[in-house]
DNA sequence: AGTTGTGAAGCCATTCACAGCG
DNA sequence: CGCTGTGAATGGCTTCACAACT
């Protein structure tokens, strides 16, 4: 397959977004154009996306809601359950292992690591706070491809290289710190404080410049 | 100025990240080329995206690391501090009010503001839960330019409408939905559940898609 | 010799425009 | 007639390559 754009992914998981809510509202159809204005984007840019993946319109007509979504499920993979281990117990881990979305879109939380004794043991949420000495032991386990990391940035590269020693194929990082993992594991970052400097800048210079969700 | 690019301001908060920890090591001179393997880019595009603002290094050299990041901190407007409202008193909220790297570069904290009764007025962290009524009217007289949103989805363009209203400048959206303001408000979202989905395609393409910090 | 600064080239995502089809 | 699907054109970010400078 055709290299897919990071951007053009994002786009996919947006026009799901909405393309649920509307097959609960039970609409039939949605014309490109629909999506575009529900998603902040253009109509060209959406039957782009989307023509990667195969024809799923009626010229004429739009797009069959419900079987798009079903289609976009499928393209995402998420109609499978993904597991996933939430590392490091502070609040950031817990905003993550309560948010909703997560598991409604098949990620399931299978474990949750801190190497602060002081709270290793102790429940957290629904589940306990393991040790992260037993982290690899359990990844390899549970098979849980997926880690969420949510540690200060100094720690960050260690774990991230026992996460990879491991077997882990994925992570999801929210440490402020340049992390680096060898080609066959995907790795997002999200920065908070990168994005807050971009708003700084933004005002500083008079800009109004509209980042895409 | 010229119009810079998204990624291009991201790039620089990340070379001030590392130059003040080069900074803190005493070392006093840095090369593109170390400033890219430090960052994950190249010595090229270091060089780019610092000569959009003027000509920091010396030739033979490299970058006199205390100097650029001086300017650096200027370029991003991180010089003055940037007051923040913080809307919504959940996990994620909470998680961002107690985010070191926020205070560290000038970002304060004036208020945290919640419409659910039972939150109002309780203490949090070291401040108080405001009622979210208040919240026009303490934007304008703490003159705060910028909101940080954390509250569920379908709340989320209401209270961003009343936000533009009482004057805000940039809203730091965490909501997944998708949100529009006016032009003169800047706007950047992060929708967590968007990057795990990200994930979930590359796992599901086997593909290894290292997406930038 | 070493490294910056930068025009030019290359590459990739977005937009355009229209043929194709319902 | 309306809307999709898509090759072509556009625009913009990144990379290249080298002159300029220390």
């Amino acid at each position: 397959m055709k290299r897919i754009a990071d951007s053009t992914v994002r786009r996919l998981s947006m026009y799901l977004r909405y393309l649920e809510d509307l097959d609960t509202q039970g609409q039939q159809t949605a014309s490109s154009d629909e999506l575009a204005h529900l998603c902040g984007t253009t109509p060209a840019q959406v039957r782009k996306d989307l023509s990667f993946f195969g024809s799923f319109g009626k010229r004429g007509l739009g797009y069959p809601v419900h079987e798009l979504t079903a289609h976009l499920r499928e393209i995402l993979g998420l109609e499978r359950e993904w597991k996933v281990v939430i590392v490091g117990a502070g609040k950031i881990g817990a905003a993550l292992a309560n948010y909703r979305g997560f598991r409604q879109r098949g990620f399931k939380i299978v474990g949750v690591y801190d190497n602060d004794p002081t709270k290793i043991g102790k429940p957290w949420g629904e589940a306990i706070v393991h040790d992260m000495a037993d982290l690899a032991r359990d990844i390899q386990r549970e098979e849980a491809p997926i880690a969420v990391l949510a540690i200060p940035s100094d720690d960050a590269q260690d774990v991230v290289d026992r996460l990879v020693a491991a077997g882990i194929r994925a992570i999801l990082n929210f440490a402020p710190a340049q992390i680096t993992v060898p080609p066959h594991v995907s790795l997002k970052s999200v920065n908070m404080a990168m994005e807050l400097e971009g708003l700084s800048f933004a005002l500083t210079n008079s800009l109004a410049s509209q980042g895409a969700a």
